[in-house]
DNA sequence: ACCTCCCGCCATGCT
DNA sequence: AGCATGGCGGGAGGT
């Protein structure tokens, strides 16, 4: 399991070079291994499932044990693959698999169709890779092997990296390859989504389509004049530049240039969709509007419905990707007309900028940085190169791109031969498998666990697995050293912490004391994450207000608070292992060396002309520095200190959550899933376009009050390990930090419970998304465990605990501050990038809409 | 009946 | 031509 771990945390990729010693680790992947080379599919297999049964449940006995706890159907799946693993060939197996179980069994053991959710793939997919990968390794994806090793079409796997490229969360690499960046690039690509969104005008687009809609209902005749409006503007100056794939410095070209193909994709549709959500003040983007907007781009004029469908049908396929990376979380949009399919961003909050403030690329770029005002400016300063623009490209420059890019893959691609790679790696299905056995485990142990008292040494052993360190191996670098040990302080819940004085200081073992405290595995694990985790299982901490306030329920906020914080962990937990980590590494150093650091440079030069458009993150970007000075001043600040890393997590999280916007917005922004932006003004003006103002009421469910309650910094402040912090205490806390108004409190009936005086009536009901079970772990999980009990590893991850209250800022920040490009230290462009907010604003705060809106997040179906 | 969205056909375009 | 990508929408599972 060592081995596996070890390799799962340096590298994903690796583990297919790694495999050898993978393979060690459990006869079964020999096995795999083995047969998988049979399958021979240098060709990209057309059906991996097949393959993929048998391989990939190798892991211990023990994690079998808890996954079967967990789910029947994973036993079921267990049990095939006993049956497979013996096969050299997958249709006898099945064969042998349906005579052995009757009609109805073998359609048990047929994964549900929910199992084989665009969502729950994708939390596998995740899973295998750390959210912040050590650069120096290669993080190599081959989509092969993971198809197979996830038993999936690949198809599917296109699905999931298609998003994940729009969000620079990998870059193509070569035909079948991709390199894993994790969300070392995240903010960065969010800040240039977000400007990139706000020059679109999408805000203000939102706000039209609402407006009309508003209108439409009484009249008609008024509709159409409006759309056509909208649209116009939309598609007008706009137009173009939607079309266009953001690319950001480091990651992108490839994808691009490899694609060139269509630029509309699913890969613009994910960045238009994300534009969205960090444009709109609530927040909360409803499919309708969504696919409207994105129709409208592409072609004002029809609204067909058979397109308006499908762009819906694409919009669900990225949203479930991006629910995995605990970026947005399914809520319900009641209005007058009726309740809307939407989504709430969960994610940080993103100033304009590219956010990068010294993160990843090392490229200079002249244009972006030049127009960036003082973040930019900080960064280039620390880093001199790295500040690099943001900048949507430009079709013409693609083919230049191209033709350089198609130089670079004949030179990539011929070493890459994926296939062969695949099945060498295909020993990595050891690894793989972990990782899902893992994240069952994790779940299993959540639930477990949940109330046990150790989160934190889970906490903290995931951490450093998460962190994709491997705990022991020798392998680490020091970098990674650095990462796991700066991590876990930023993560850990601000009572628990000990140890590690300051991130910067890698030298300091990373093991951190586990205190008791709970909370301390929230932190590795990104709020959004674990929420996932607990989700699935029914543990939902979200969502289950009560039990988390209990507590203190004094306010319902409290509630809310739990719900946030779960929310917070799903969120974050797709980060959870590097998100705290304050991973000094700069993000794909490596990989772009690799790629040819002059190419790009020079790519991006000129992208950056066309990118030159964004004047408006000057504005942005002024603003954002002001609020990120005054919040703080440096990353350093950080240390991990209990006590400070609660303030510094609270006061990231708030700000990321609430971004730049104006106080209101804080309190909206904060990252809890159901959370509904009290401040009634954002709400309206997104939600509703109309132009009344007039009060609303909010009407908020339990659990989305909850949701508001929890802010990071209740969790990271309470030590008090699964359960939730007293709702008293988070909502002290919460109103404190700004995250929360005072008059927000939530109380804890499930009727809605008026807000803000202005709201009249918005009511969120949270959901659970879909996908959360699978999400849990990530690279984490993988590793059964090492050190730990495998279970309690894997616990970590997963925690379910209902108010592990990771604060999304949390992870967030310390990405800020630890990112530091060169090392620990960068202070300054981390500090600027998560604040930036308060700027922006708001468009859409001009209409206030009479009706009343209701959110509502879904909890698990 | 509606919401989701899986599945895989088949177009597209590179090699 | 062969293969990698991925657009697209039928149609089915879930609720």
């Amino acid at each position: 399991m060592e081995n596996e771990k070890e390799n799962l945390f340096f590298e994903p990729h690796k583990r297919g070079l790694m495999k050898t010693p993978l393979k060690e680790s459990t006869a079964a992947n020999i096995v795999l291994t083995e047969i998988q080379p049979d399958f021979g599919p240098l060709t990209t297999p057309t059906k991996p499932k097949e393959i993929s049964q048998g391989e990939p449940w190798t892991p211990t006995a023990n994690l079998k044990m808890l996954i079967s706890a967990v789910s029947p159907e994973i036993r079921n799946r267990d049990q095939k693959r006993g049956l497979f693993d013996g096969r050299n060939g997958l249709p006898e197996a099945k064969d042998c698999l349906h005579e052995h179980l009757s009609g109805d069994e073998y359609e048990k053991s047929q994964p549900s169709r929910k199992e084989k959710s665009l969502g729950l793939l994708c939390h596998k997919f995740l899973a295998r890779y750390p959210n912040y990968p050590n650069p120096a390794v290669n993080n190599d994806i081959c989509l092969d092997e993971v198809a197979e090793e996830l038993n999936v079409e690949r198809r599917r796997i296109y699905d999931i990296v298609n998003v994940l490229e729009s969000l620079h969360m990998v870059s193509r690499l070569a035909k079948n390859r991709y390199t894993w960046h994790g969300r070392h690039n995240l903010h960065k690509t969010l800040g240039t989504l977000k400007t990139v969104g706000e020059e679109n005008k999408y805000a203000e687009q939102i706000m039209m389509i609402k407006k009309r809609e508003y209108e439409q209902e009484f009249d008609f005749s008024k509709t159409y004049s409006l759309e056509d409006h909208i649209m116009k503007s939309n598609s007008g100056h706009d137009g173009h530049a939607d079309m266009c794939f953001v690319e950001l410095p480091g990651v992108e070209f490839r994808a691009a240039s490899v694609n060139s193909r269509k630029d509309k994709s699913l890969r613009v549709m994910s960045q238009k969709f994300v534009m969205l959500f960090l444009v709109s003040t609530p927040q909360i983007v409803s499919l309708e509007i969504a696919a409207k907007i994105l129709i409208g781009e592409d072609h004002v004029e029809d609204l067909d419905k058979s397109k308006f469908k499908t762009k819906i049908r694409r919009l669900y396929d990225i949203a479930n990707v991006l629910s995995s990376l605990n970026l947005i979380k399914k809520v319900h949009v009641t209005e007058e007309r009726g309740r809307k399919p939407a989504f709430k961003w969960t994610g940080p909050e993103i100033s304009p900028n590219p956010s990068g403030c010294g993160q990843v690329l090392p490229f200079p770029h002249s244009d972006l940085e030049a127009k960036r005002p003082s973040k930019d400016n900080c960064a280039k300063n620390l880093f001199s190169t790295r500040g690099k623009p943001n900048f949507t490209r430009h079709p013409s420059l693609i083919k230049l791109v191209k033709s350089i890019e198609s130089d670079r893959r004949k030179i990539n691609s011929a070493p890459s031969s994926p296939v062969k790679t695949s099945k060498a790696e295909s020993t990595q299905n050891s690894a793989p498998f972990p990782s899902k056995m893992a994240q069952l485990a994790a779940i299993c142990k959540m639930q477990l666990e949940e109330q046990s008292s150790e989160p934190s040494k889970k906490a903290k052993g995931q951490q450093e697995r998460s962190g994709h360190c491997k705990p022991a191996s020798p392998l680490r670098t020091l970098a990674n050293a650095e990462l796991e040990l700066t991590a876990p302080p930023l993560i850990q819940p601000l009572g628990v912490v000990p140890l590690i004085p300051s991130p910067l200081s890698p030298a300091v073992p990373v093991i951190l004391p586990q205190a008791p405290s709970g909370p301390s595995y929230a932190i590795y694990l990104q709020p959004a994450q674990a929420q996932t985790m607990t989700a699935p299982q029914g543990l939902s901490p979200t969502v289950c207000p009560a039990p988390s306030s209990k507590a203190t329920r004094s306010k319902d906020p409290t509630d809310a608070t739990t719900e946030k914080a779960a929310s917070d962990a799903k969120s974050g937990a797709p980060t959870r292992p590097g998100s705290l980590q304050p991973v000094p590494d700069r993000p794909g150093a490596k990989n772009r060396d690799q790629e040819s650091a002059g190419e790009r440079g020079s790519k991006r030069a000129s992208m950056l002309d066309d990118s030159g458009s964004k004047k408006k993150f000057k504005e942005d970007l002024k603003g954002l520095e002001n609020v990120s000075a005054t919040l703080f001043p440096s990353g350093y600040l950080i240390p991990l200190t209990q006590c400070s890393s609660l303030g510094a997590e609270s006061i990231l999280s708030s700000k990321e959550n609430s971004s730049t916007l104006s106080p209101n917005h804080r309190i909206y922004s904060s990252p809890i899933t159901g959370v509904i932006p009290v401040t009634s003004s954002e709400l309206t003006a997104v939600n509703f376009p109309s132009f009344h103002v007039t009060p609303l009421k909010l009407m908020v469910s339990p659990t989305s009050v909850a949701a508001v309650g929890n802010s990071p910094a209740l969790t990271s402040s309470h030590p008090v390990p699964g359960q939730n912090p007293s709702s008293a205490i988070v909502n002290f806390t919460l109103q404190h930090l700004g995250l929360i108004s005072p008059s927000v409190q939530v109380s804890a009936s499930p009727g809605a419970v008026p807000v803000s005086p202005r709201i009249e009536a918005v009511s969120v009901v949270p959901e659970n998304v879909g996908t959360q079970q699978g999400r849990a772990t990530r690279y984490d999980s993988p590793v059964p465990g090492q050190n730990q009990p495998s279970g309690q590893s894997v616990a970590v991850t997963g925690t379910p605990q209902p108010v592990p209250v990771t604060p999304k800022g949390s992870q967030s920040v310390a990405e800020s501050f630890f990112r530091t490009p060169g090392g620990p230290v960068k202070p300054m462009g981390a500090s600027c990038m998560d604040f930036d907010g308060a700027n922006k604003t708001s468009v859409g705060t001009l209409f206030v809409p009479q009706r009343k809106l209701e959110v509502s997040t879904e909890d698990g179906h």
